[in-house]
DNA sequence: TGCTGATGCGTTATGATATTACATACAATG
DNA sequence: CATTGTATGTAATATCATAACGCATCAGCA
């Protein structure tokens, strides 16, 4: 399973591994991991990219899980409140953490060519930014730091990206 | 003129000399900066806040420089594309820049109180993050680095704050 | 002058994203 | 079994953003 998430890699492990490490979360911390919470997740992990709340609503309808944006909506908001899903703000759409229950700040590299999302991590309280938020004041909480470029497969033109 | 944009300033002075700046911007690059782009960068620098797309369009209505949507949005994305302004995406707002013509990645302090926005720097090719992206070969070109939590006002609960 | 292309603006319509509000279901608890 | 808290179902609506078309203006130029 890849951190950087532009490589192949072994899809299903990897979406196992996630799920299997959400369940243990939920139940250490007394989280109801609902069907429709359960579902939302696996679609994010499955498809392995950003997706937008009503692509997920979609496949939820399809599934008679629900029809309802609130029904997406929700689901994604316990997910990213408790940190299994992200949502990628440049793109207002949502994508399942990479390792999930590791504390951290999540950090994305976007592909403006294929759109692909790779999960990296930083330290906005380090650094430049975190000086600067020192030096006025200003408590940082959570920090959202989304890089947009081009990944490695289409700088080269590689056939994997549409 | 600050760049941590907490503090008390000299506001009129702030807006008038942002606005000189970018007029000669304008000049030297021949670009047109129009009585509607002129005068949304003008609200935007009086309000010195992050303003939605639609208020900005409130105002434009009130004084009959356009009703509809996209002379906003293209006012909008004219001050953005040239970096006169800046989107903060995570309240899907604007934001006059700060410091316009100095080339430079803009990273913002939003208070999840009272909603106040500053504009700091950022430097997101340096660093944990530069690291990842140049070891997934990713190419970063454009960045958003945006930090919530809670300004200097707020903290004290001053009475700036709403 | 009159043509032509480029750019910006006016307007209608629509698309995309997200939330409010209220009703219902259901499990855990006393 | 009544109560409470959490989750879900659904309708309606709010909020953010763009597509597509036509007109106005202006610079460059024959």
């Amino acid at each position: 399973m890849d951190t950087i998430g532009f490589e192949q890699h072994d899809h299903k492990s990897c979406v196992q591994g996630a799920l299997s490490a959400v369940e243990a979360q939920c139940a250490a911390h007394k989280l109801q991991f609902t069907p429709v919470r359960r579902r939302v997740l696996e679609i994010l992990l499955s498809e392995h990219r950003a997706m937008g709340a009503y692509e997920i609503l979609d496949v939820l309808r399809d599934e008679g899980l629900g029809s309802q944006p609130p029904v997406a909506y929700r689901a994604l908001d316990f997910l990213v409140s408790h940190r299994f899903a992200h949502k990628v703000e440049r793109l207002n759409a949502f994508i399942a953490c990479t390792h999930p229950g590791q504390t951290h700040t999540p950090a994305f590299l976007i592909c403006r060519n294929c759109d692909a999302v790779a999960e990296a991590h930083a330290e906005p309280t380090r650094g430049i930014l975190g000086k600067a938020a020192d030096e006025a004041g200003f408590a940082i909480e959570q920090a959202v730091v989304e890089a947009v470029g081009l990944c490695p497969n289409c700088r080269e033109g590689h056939p994997a990206c549409a």
